[in-house]
DNA sequence: CTAGCCCCTG
DNA sequence: CAGGGGCTAG
């Protein structure tokens, strides 16, 4: 297959609307949450009614390996055809990050429900209104992109978040001079009263449903959109797993929230508040929620070459305050891990190559995309009413399907396992490189563009506790070595820019946990992708040479040359990329200009290539965007 | 001094 | 493609 990536000049307008003015690494899945998900956005009560909304929404559209389909297709083909599997690749390009899934989209823009269950909805959300005493307001999650998106938009988008920006400051300043211990008392009781409603809610919502439908008792709406699925799987695995729900569901809320309460409350009485809260849970490393992912506690690559424990995972705009608080996150490890954080030990990316093997991403492949795509509470909600509280996070439809095709016991994540954890340190959480699976990310990259950080702020971080953080940590997967996958990227990458400053490297390779190292060896890359081309274009200019052309005119580049052929073979060898036309005329100028040097007799200076190379560096074009998001395979 | 490039070698 | 040396610009 040969797909061909768009030009450079069409990357879908993600970038262009949320560039951020700092050019820093910024996934873009942050990105997408910092509008479609912003905390800030849910109010008590609309946080649960957006996942109840989310959840059964979802429950009726969401197919195990199409969840990043739009709600719209999704829908369609529950319903219908359940044979869209094949169109795979359609769908992908159909979920760029313009096109992204609107799985929290608002009831105007979800499709249209039965009657029989927007009365339920509008039941339960009443009652949690009621319960909560506030409106949904929901104003920035609906902000989906778009290639069509206006400059107005985007102005407004910058002005909100430069807003955020401004408001977040001082709200810092304000609370760390705040009395510490007043701001915590506070704070657990908004946490405990936030539990009780929770509580409450789940009450109500099981008295609603089994109001409306005493004869099928917990055959709700979920269970029958189950069977509009095409899992497979027998419905009674989920009648019985949804009886469990509703108890497993006080449980663990409850457990995981008291938690955070005593979690949060111990580190900020010892730490005195220096820093509020929230910003302490998010920019340090601290505060991430670890999953004890399989049964082997030995690290798998001890071979893996380690950098000290205070490197940083990523270089991203906090990375002092990131470096400085990871050192001292080392050595506040003063309690022992339950769990340590383990990566499951997962066939290295490459190898999974063949199976999912797809074109190069036009727009984002499912993988990269499921990737970048943090679990929602919804989807976390969902899973746990589907699967119940003891399955298998592997299941999850935004996993990775190579987790699930290739390394089935990969993501054991029992739901015991999952726990608050206050306190992780980076060695943990990035030690096997190559493992592909559930990865850590730095939490701080995640809160910085939408987490406002006050006290107010945490108990809403609380409330979605543990989804929250669970969400934060499977985001991403921080490479800390370079795989055959990102030599193959690079190579792409190459087709585009011969020279790339290592920033361009830092951006184009988020999942990798750039140190001084990594970037020269990456750099040492390209220097090596240069070698090759300029040999080759020294060669074929000495050919045509030889071959008697005298002008240079006559001297083409077209993807049938031969020229061409070893390039492509070199660069692109499984021919699965469709290479820029602009690489071809790059390639045409560079072979002139060995021409030409070559016919002057300029090649008797022993630095005549030098003019070359400095008229070829200014050739470079902007990778495509699609290169950030992607893993490629 | 360091980063980055080039060249050469294996 | 990696290692290593030489060179240069900042």
């Amino acid at each position: 297959m040969n797909l061909s990536l768009p030009d450079q000049n069409m990357h879908s307008s993600s970038e262009g609307c949320l560039d951020d003015d700092k050019p820093d690494i910024m996934l873009p899945c942050f990105r997408r949450n910092m509008y479609d998900e912003p905390l800030t956005s849910y109010s008590n009560g609309s946080i649960i009614s957006q996942l109840l909304r989310k959840t059964i929404h979802n429950k009726r559209t969401l197919d195990e390996s199409h969840f990043y389909l739009s709600s719209t297709t999704a829908a369609d083909s529950g319903q219908e055809d359940q044979s869209s599997v094949s169109s795979k690749d359609s769908i992908a390009e159909a979920s760029s990050p313009s096109g992204h899934i609107s799985i929290g989209a608002s009831p105007e823009g979800e499709h249209p429900m039965t009657d029989h269950m927007q009365a339920k909805r509008a039941r339960v959300e009443n009652i949690i209104r009621v319960m909560a005493g506030s409106p949904n307001s929901r104003q920035h999650g609906d902000s989906e992109r778009s290639d069509t998106d206006g400059k107005d938009t985007r102005e407004a988008r910058e002005a909100y978040r430069e807003n955020k920006r401004k408001q977040r400051l001082p709200q810092h300043q304000d609370h760390s001079v705040g009395g510490p211990d007043e701001e915590c008392h506070k704070l657990k009781e908004q946490l405990h009263s936030m539990q009780r409603l929770l509580r409450q809610l789940q009450e109500k919502f099981l008295q609603v449903y089994s109001q409306e439908e005493p004869e099928h008792d917990s055959r709700d709406e979920m269970e029958v959109a189950i069977e509009h699925d095409t899992l497979g799987e027998t419905t009674d695995t989920y009648y019985v797993e949804s009886h469990n729900l509703q108890e497993t569901l006080k449980q663990e809320l409850s457990r995981a929230v008291n938690e955070c309460v005593d979690k949060v409350f111990k580190k900020v009485s010892s730490k005195g508040l220096e820093l509020s809260p929230g910003s302490r849970m998010c920019s340090s490393p601290e505060m991430q929620l670890s999953m004890g992912a399989d049964r082997k506690s030995k690290h798998a690559d001890s071979t893996q070459e380690q950098p000290p424990a205070g490197e940083a995972a990523l270089k991203p705009r906090s990375l002092e305050y990131y470096e400085s608080t990871e050192a001292q996150s080392s050595q506040d490890q003063t309690e022992a891990l339950s769990l340590v954080v383990r990566k499951p030990a997962v066939t290295p990316l490459s190898s999974v190559t063949p199976s999912v093997k797809r074109p190069y991403p036009v727009h984002q492949t499912p993988f990269q995309f499921n990737y970048g795509t943090p679990l929602h509470d919804s989807q976390i909600l969902e899973h746990l009413l589907k699967y119940g509280p003891h399955s298998n996070f592997g299941a999850l439809p935004c996993m990775p399907p190579s987790m699930d095709r290739t390394s089935p016991d990969s993501v054991d994540l029992p739901w015991d396992s999952i726990a608050m954890r206050s306190k992780v340190t980076s060695s943990h959480l990035t030690h096997h490189a190559r493992a592909s699976a559930l990865g850590a990310v730095t939490v701080d990259n995640l809160c910085l563009p939408h987490v406002k950080i006050e006290c107010g702020e945490l108990q809403s971080m609380a409330e979605r506790n543990p989804y929250f953080f669970f969400c934060l940590n499977v985001n991403v997967n921080i490479q800390e070595g370079l795989t055959p996958s990102h030599l193959k990227k690079a190579k792409l990458m190459f087709f585009y820019t011969r020279y790339p400053s290592s920033n361009v490297l830092k951006t184009f390779f988020p999942d990798v946990k750039f140190n001084r190292c990594i970037t020269s060896q990456l750099i040492k890359w390209f220097s090596n992708f240069r070698e090759f081309y300029y040999i080759q274009m020294e060669k074929f200019a000495r050919q045509a040479m030889v071959d008697g052309i005298s002008d240079v005119k006559d001297i083409t580049v077209s993807r049938d040359s031969e020229l061409f052929r070893a390039l492509n073979m070199h660069y692109n060898k499984a021919n699965d990329f469709h290479v820029p036309d602009r690489f071809l005329e790059v390639a045409e100028i560079t072979l002139h200009e060995f021409y030409n040097a070559i016919a002057a007799a300029k090649d008797s200076d022993p630095s005549w290539k030098k003019a070359i190379y400095k008229v070829i560096c200014k050739l470079d074009s902007d990778v495509p965007e699609e290169f950030k998001t992607s893993s490629y395979l």
